[in-house]
DNA sequence: TTGTCGGCGATTCGCCGACAA
DNA sequence: TTGTCGGCGAATCGCCGACAA
């Protein structure tokens, strides 16, 4: 992973390692909710955010009469080989530049995820602060009045033996630059302001009212200093290279071409430009998809970014699961979920998340659970004598119908895969083991009545899109075990490894299912 | 065609036609040499040319990994659709954003040129003076010195009565932003100087030395404004929204998209990125390709851009005729022509050019000419008899080859169209109509034994690419006629509609061509 | 003819407490 | 605790001829 100012020229290493910074002044600037996946590590690529961001970009929408590209599916599970953290020599907008390579189709198979593939969580410093800046910030008048506690947590300790006290501070930007600022005690009452050399900074910047300013005390005694932008109309300035439809078709080829010719590919993700991750790390997605339970009217909460770049959680409810472009789209699993939030001020916050994006409130054991181990079989046939679990026709949009997830298993099957399995959208390599998913490792529900499946539990977590009534024969389903020889241990749930196979397999394995869970059972 | 300064908000017509300006300063901050096609009419556009300003514009080299896209000609005759001028808002640099369609085979089939699309001619105003600032008209120190003869012929007349004469000026820029400006003849020696104002201007711009800026007194006693920045290293910012690679496949993609599927694309011209024009007036490059003979050796003139704005000659003898990239784009015709300069500064000058930018140096007449309808047989196969007329051997790159330029049609021979012809890499409905060239009009040459051919002219002609050794009777050759009968008249030459043929086709209309011939003498 | 400079007002810049909020 | 303001030096800005080139 580096780190490099993006200037005029972008040849790969111009000075070498002397522009590198350390990451936490881009990390900082990128938001304490922006994780990148570690290099080498496998993440699923999502065109269709990837879209949406350029077209946040060029502030163009997606043209619908550009159809999507055939055979291109809306999610590609990629290597990341190369990752660098850039900031735009104009604006010192952060950007990272990855190239990624899609997995081929037996690497796909060999998949077993690694703990690490989870991604690093942003380790925002301890030592820094950030400061909406205010019309007295900004104005030639005056300097930057700095906040006391920031100003003591996060600057060297002044003289105060000196009247006034004061002292000059370096801070260095994204790309290296250094700025002098003159940091004084005074005042009456007394306060911290940053006088010379601070009006140079935001000029040069070009700073208003309302932009941040982010101040970081690393571990190297270095002073950092960024800015993150307040969001105005466009950030970015209009394109005249390229046409919005030749990007969009352009994005959508190149990951064809990779997909098709196993290349690699390369992307820029805009972390500030729009709120549209669409690199995710592979771990992450399939401990979202395979062992998320979640259905219409659920309780969720989700992390948001504060004013202070700082995080705080708000409250949803899930109030629909559907496909957010059914037309080019259909079974993406990248904001699938349409939500409400609960405090009035929802009209900032997005009507449609990802599954990896929400902890679901449930009060239900994670895998290894007891209670599901203890299932006979895999698929609880006698569920609905079970105190309290009504019918589905009058839970379906209960809002309470979440507490019912404890019920098991059944939960895996809150997922639709009829894109995943023998639907005409899908291409031949994008079968089923493109989720790398362990056939010996995960069953699918085989013995069950047809009827009561869909009377039961798996009709009260499928996803409520256009084409769910496909035939169930068609529908993958899933079942974490306990067999682990293919599983790299780290998780608590150690069960991210699983499987998507056709109906027709599973038949034959039926067997073999049950003897397995006949084996899982004493190991409880 | 319509102009307005591009903001924030693409969407077309924002607050109608109040943002039009008159087109005058576009083509003045362009440059004398830009001329745009009409809206309406036919272009021919050059995929090709196009990715080399992607490729300028993104500062990255056209990597040549990524192969051109299956069935994209190098060359596309498209109709204009629509044209509109545009104006960075940052940089007020000047674009064009042109929508092309290209046209059906039918449509091809019925291409008649008007005289009118040659394209419309760059007319620069009279009344304007552009000068490149010095160190002293951007510094803080002082103004801007307007040079004498610019400020008397451009501005206002002073009134030479007060002391100083002065006025205020004011000047619109492309954004329709007024610019209030002093005006003083003061000094000793007395001189024209910009005062206040000047300096606000300056910095809002972010003028250096060695930008220029334009000044124009329209019809409408209008004072218009507009910059030109040096050729710095780079003027775009670098890009984070797409990388390169995907570009540069968005726009081949597109083009091929919008040919398979006969709609409409987008595309953005940004005449000072890079020398790089790319969508060529259809009569123009079909005056250029037919009716221009070249060879190894001819010396020629073209025109380039002085610093003034003006524009002035530059000799040149040509060198070479090949593909610029025979893998990705072979026989296309843009910039197949190496070129060798007179001027030892030539190095600022492109070592390859297109037919259609330079004027060949003859003697002979265009067409009609007395002496090539004079022939009896539409192949002089007499010619290795005539005086002067050495063997092809030895002429293939004899500087004075030019001369023999006037033996009548077999200038018409110099084009390879193997391109267009039965060669593989071209698509079904790219055949020789694609050319929009009329049977019925022109002939080919069919007369002749293919091995005198191969000894005579035809090969003195032949562009020296790599599979220049493809068989003859897959080469499409072109003869001019004096029919009419679909030719809308208006050209001197009276010539812009020809036609490529295949051999066999041509074979049986060698009666007809050989009575057209005929016929034509009596003309004389 | 015109690019640069020293000269000198005039105008901002920018540092300082005084106030509130 | 900190955002804004009036006051006031001080440092530029920017207008003016004087010079050359």
């Amino acid at each position: 992973m580096r780190v490099s100012s993006s200037g005029f020229n972008p040849q790969p290493e111009e000075a070498g390692e002397k522009k590198c910074l350390n990451s936490e002044l881009w990390h900082a600037c990128a938001g304490p909710l922006v994780s990148l996946p570690p290099v080498g590590s496998r993440v699923v690529y999502f065109p269709q955010g990837h879209s949406v961001q350029v077209a946040a970009s060029t502030n163009k929408e997606v043209d619908a009469h550009i159809p999507n590209y055939p055979g291109l599916p809306p999610q590609l599970i990629c290597q990341l080989h190369n990752l660098t953290m850039h900031a735009d020599v104009e604006t010192d907008e952060v950007y990272a530049q990855m190239t990624l390579q899609p997995l081929s189709p037996q690497e796909q198979k060999d998949v077993c995820l690694l703990p690490a593939e989870l991604g690093i969580p942003s380790k925002l410093p301890t030592n820094y602060f950030c400061k909406t800046l205010t019309a007295s910030d900004t104005s030639t008048h005056g300097g930057f009045s700095v906040p006391r506690r920031a100003a003591e947590k996060v600057f060297p300790p002044l003289d105060y033996s000196q009247q006034p006290p004061c002292q000059e501070l370096i801070a260095k930007d994204l790309h290296g630059n250094e700025w002098k600022l003159r940091h004084i005690f005074r005042g009456q009452p007394k306060r911290h302001l940053l006088t010379t050399g601070w009006s140079v900074f935001v000029s040069a910047k070009r700073l208003v009212a309302g932009d941040a300013v982010i101040f970081i005390w690393n571990e190297n005694n270095q002073l950092l200093l960024g800015i993150r932008r307040a969001n105005r109309p466009q950030t970015l300035m209009p394109f005249s290279v390229l046409s919005s439809d030749s990007m969009h078709i352009g994005l959508l080829a190149a990951a064809a071409h990779a997909t098709a010719t196993n290349t690699r590919f390369t992307i820029f993700y805009n972390p500030r430009a729009s709120p549209s991750e669409f690199v995710i790390p592979l771990a992450k997605y399939a401990k979202a998809v395979y062992h998320t339970r979640i259905s219409v009217g659920m309780r969720f909460r989700m992390l948001f970014e504060t004013e202070e770049s700082s995080v705080r959680r708000y409250m949803g409810t899930i109030t629909g699961i559907s496909d957010l472009d059914p037309v080019c789209w259909p079974n993406s699993h990248w904001r699938s979920v349409k939500v409400g939030w609960d405090e009035s001020t929802a009209g900032e916050r997005q009507p449609r998340v990802s599954l990896w994006e929400i902890e679901p409130l449930t009060t239900f054991p994670m895998y290894p659970s007891p209670f599901s181990l203890r299932l006979k079989r895999p698929w609880p046939s006698g569920l609905p004598s079970l105190p309290g679990f009504p019918n589905v026709g009058l839970t379906m949009n209960s809002p309470l119908s979440w507490l019912r997830g404890d019920m098991g298993d059944q939960g895996m099957q809150s997922l639709n895969f009829q894109g995943f399995g023998a639907t005409p959208f899908m291409q031949p390599r994008m079968d089923a083991s493109m989720l790398g998913l362990q056939p010996d490792i995960l069953q699918t529900m085989t013995a069950l009545d047809p009827s009561k499946l869909a009377n039961q539990s798996l009709m009260q977590f499928q996803h409520s899109i256009p084409n769910s009534s496909a035939p169930l024969s068609q529908i993958q389903m899933l079942q974490p075990s306990h067999s682990q020889h293919n599983l790299i241990q780290g998780f608590s749930e150690n069960h991210l490894i699983s499987q998507a196979q056709m109906l027709q397999q599973q038949l034959q394995r039926r067997q073999n299912f049950n003897d397995q869970q006949q084996l899982l059972q004493p190991q409880l």
